[in-house]
DNA sequence: TAAACTGTAACATATTTTATTACTTATAAA
DNA sequence: TTTATAAGTAATAAAATATGTTACAGTTTA
């Protein structure tokens, strides 16, 4: 559920938190997570679509963050970076013809977007100011 | 962090649960899961380990609930099939000589920790009874 | 002692995640 | 106006995980 996107992007975030009037570049920010600034600037472009990063091209370009920290929750990010609803497991198609099978998906889906909704409820009390602040 | 392995367990539990009085084939189940009966003993493999069910081998064999469903908690499941706290990146190993590199893990971790524990508690109060009930 | 099971190791395949290369476009500054 | 530096992105490769299969040994019942 939460993917090792989550991880990288709220990674990139508490840089970008940390230096709020400067372009950083992808590469700066990939040397901070040993990760190839490929990577760094696709989960950027994810950060551009929901409007949290802005950036800038060419030289001395980079990105910064398009709106303060306080503002940002962690459940912003985890949304962001969530991969479909999973049951986890890739093929699961039961045999319809049994009772339970025929419903297991449906109430494993309900379970868990019960789940994620707790989740997301916790994550929308902290902000990626309280995170940053841990460091 | 839910993994294919919890929707797996549940479901091998729920049938169970429907037949409390019978010993059920890897096969049997396997048949209302689409899925290989080598796939469903390795779960059943680890619910023994967890003294939740009981099986009996050779002929006429097979798996059966060793306690009452109103006893077995999602959570157990949940934590039964939790595959090592995850920081979902699998070569998470920031650069240490970075402010922020140095301490991602440790404050990720605990917020996953934090975010397991809302997830147990929740799992907590619904029973294998309760989720079988559904059918 | 044959049939029907579980238990498991070893292997095979598929899927997903992560990494890399190669290139285009944009911008600042010399 | 050219050079250097950076983003953007598609295509591909490599690595890691998850899932599926085969094969066979050990058990139990009838």
């Amino acid at each position: 559920m939460i993917s090792g996107k989550f991880a990288i992007t709220t990674h990139i975030l508490t840089l970008l938190s940390k230096f709020p009037d400067d372009y950083l570049s992808s590469e700066f920010i990939a040397g901070s997570m040993n990760l190839h600034p490929v990577l760094v600037r696709k989960e950027i472009a994810n950060l551009k679509k929901n409007n949290i990063v802005e950036s800038k091209e060419g030289k001395n370009g980079g990105t910064k963050l398009s709106k303060a920290a306080s503002s940002i929750s962690l459940d912003a990010i985890y949304k962001m970076t969530f991969e479909t609803v999973s049951l986890g497991f890739s093929k699961n198609t039961p045999n319809p013809k049994c009772p339970v099978g025929k419903k297991i998906n449906e109430n494993l889906e309900n379970l868990y977007n019960d789940i994620n909704e707790k989740i997301s409820l916790q994550l929308k009390g902290i902000s990626l100011e309280d995170f940053s602040n841990q460091f």
